[in-house]
Formats: structure tokens, sequence, C-alpha cells
DNA sequence: TTGATATTCAACCATACGGTTAAATATGAT
DNA sequence: ATCATATTTAACCGTATGGTTGAATATCAA
């Protein structure tokens, strides 16, 4: 299917989309961990750890450290404040009650005019 | 493989590691979308998008109305928000410059004693 | 009833994903 | 040199993902 290009986003909520990524992270959060110890939680082999590290290091939710024969992986927060930031964006669907207001005023609108005559998108786009 | 739970996080990340079901859900914040509404921007057939709309709805980030012949969707902020709570756990990292203090920190540990010698986690996880 | 519209379902396809095991690589210790 | 440790690579496997096309279903309009 030849991937065209892929945004940063895509990237980064898969990585976070495995539990075994986002607990990985969680162990960072702690300070810097080794590979076998982002490992060790898990019952799996170092070959699938290794692999899920990998996507975390693509999406740039970590970097490594090779120090010797270990590699040390620290947390790198920046793609993080992207995902926060663009769910940001919906913040407002969740706070300040304005999503039961819109529903209010949906509903009213259900009563007043025949639910299939009114066109669906009346105008309050753009 | 069996999976044996999935957690909401997981399906909900999955949903948004999508570059076509986070442009609909940007849509849907601009008020309720038919399914016809929803796929119209992209050039994939309509059953695609049909798999993408289940996709947003197994994740309970769209609810769905069916009215007549056509399926009105509507956002559902709650999903949203435990995923940017769950990124807000990591919000003091990219705020407050916390990491780059830890990271002076580091650099300091790294310098009194040598690298190798200390056990990678010294007492300061939970 | 007939036909158009809105949406799903089923079957299929190629590629990605998450796992495995076994071998390779690189470094550290003796 | 030898051996153990840390990690990756390669080959493989089953299932999931995202797409297709074509037929099915359901509703609205004539």
């Amino acid at each position: 299917m030849v991937e065209y290009q892929t945004s940063p986003l895509d990237t980064i909520f898969h990585a976070l989309g495995d539990p075994t990524r986002r607990r990985m992270l969680h162990a960072l959060a702690g300070g810097e961990r080794t590979i076998s110890q982002l490992a060790e939680p898990f019952a799996i082999s170092l070959a699938a750890a290794s692999k899920h590290i990998k996507a975390l290091e693509k999406a740039g939710l970590i970097r490594r450290e090779v120090r010797g024969r270990t590699h040390l992986c620290r947390l790198e927060p920046g793609p993080l404040a992207s995902a926060h930031e663009w769910l940001g964006f919906y913040q407002r669907f969740w706070t300040d009650r304005l999503d039961v207001l819109e529903q209010l005023l949906r509903d009213e609108d259900a009563q007043a005019v025949t639910p299939d005559s009114a066109t669906p998108d009346k105008g309050d786009e753009k």
C-alpha cells in the first residue's frame, strides 16, 4: 500500500497504544533504565522487548545512550507533549459542561423541527 | 495469541493512531456528522470509512444515533479526557524544566561514582 | 412495487504487528 | 584466548489492520 508519509502523531499514538510500551514509559518516568531492566517486568523475550523499545524510539518517546555493552534509555518528553497538546484541542468538550449545553441545544432542535427535515449540519462549522 | 484483556487506553490510543480517524474526530468537533459526511474528504471507499468509524465507536470516542437511513455521529469526549489525563502524568517532564534538573543530577551522579558500579535504579522509584 | 440513497457485511488481499527461537555482535571480565 | 553478559538481527508464525469489490439490508421517495 506504499506509505506516502507518516505524521509524527501516527507513530506516537501507535506507540502509546500498547500496554507493554506504556508501562515501559512509566518505568522510565522513574529514571534511566537499561534494556533488560525495561524488559524484566514482562513475560516476553528480550527480542520482543527490544522491538517495543525500538517502537518507542521511533516515536521519539525515548532516547538511547549506548554505554559499554548496556543501552541506557531515558524519557523524551517532547512527543508526549505533542500528543497532550493535540488532545488539548478537545478539552473544551469535557470541561465547562459545553458538551451538556450542546446536548440540550440538540434536543431542543430535535423537537422544534422534524428530525429529518433539517439539514444535518446547519452552519455550525467554520 | 489470544487477547486476555484489553485496556480502554489500548483501544483509544490505537484509534487515535490513524490520521483518517483523527481527521474524522476533528470534523466531529464541528458538530454532528453522518457516515457519508465523515467519509467525504477521504479517497477511500465507504466500506473503509465505515470500519474507521467502528474503530472510533469501539474506543468510545464517538456515539452513533441511527436516524432513519442515516447514522448521526457525535463526539464522545470521555475517552479523549482519559487519554489526556494519562499523558498529563508526564506533564512534569516537559514543564518547569524538571527534566533538565534531573539531567543535571544524573550527570553529577555519573561523575561521583563510576557509571557501572552504581546500581542503575538507586531507589528513586516508588 | 420500483428505484434511489445510506450504510453494512462478507470475502479477499497485502502489509504490519507482536511474539517466538536461534544465531550474530559487541563489550567486559578472567 | 575464553567465557559470560547485553543487546540486536534474522527468519518465521498467527493474527490484526486497512484497503478493495460486490452483494445485502434498510429506509425514503415515486
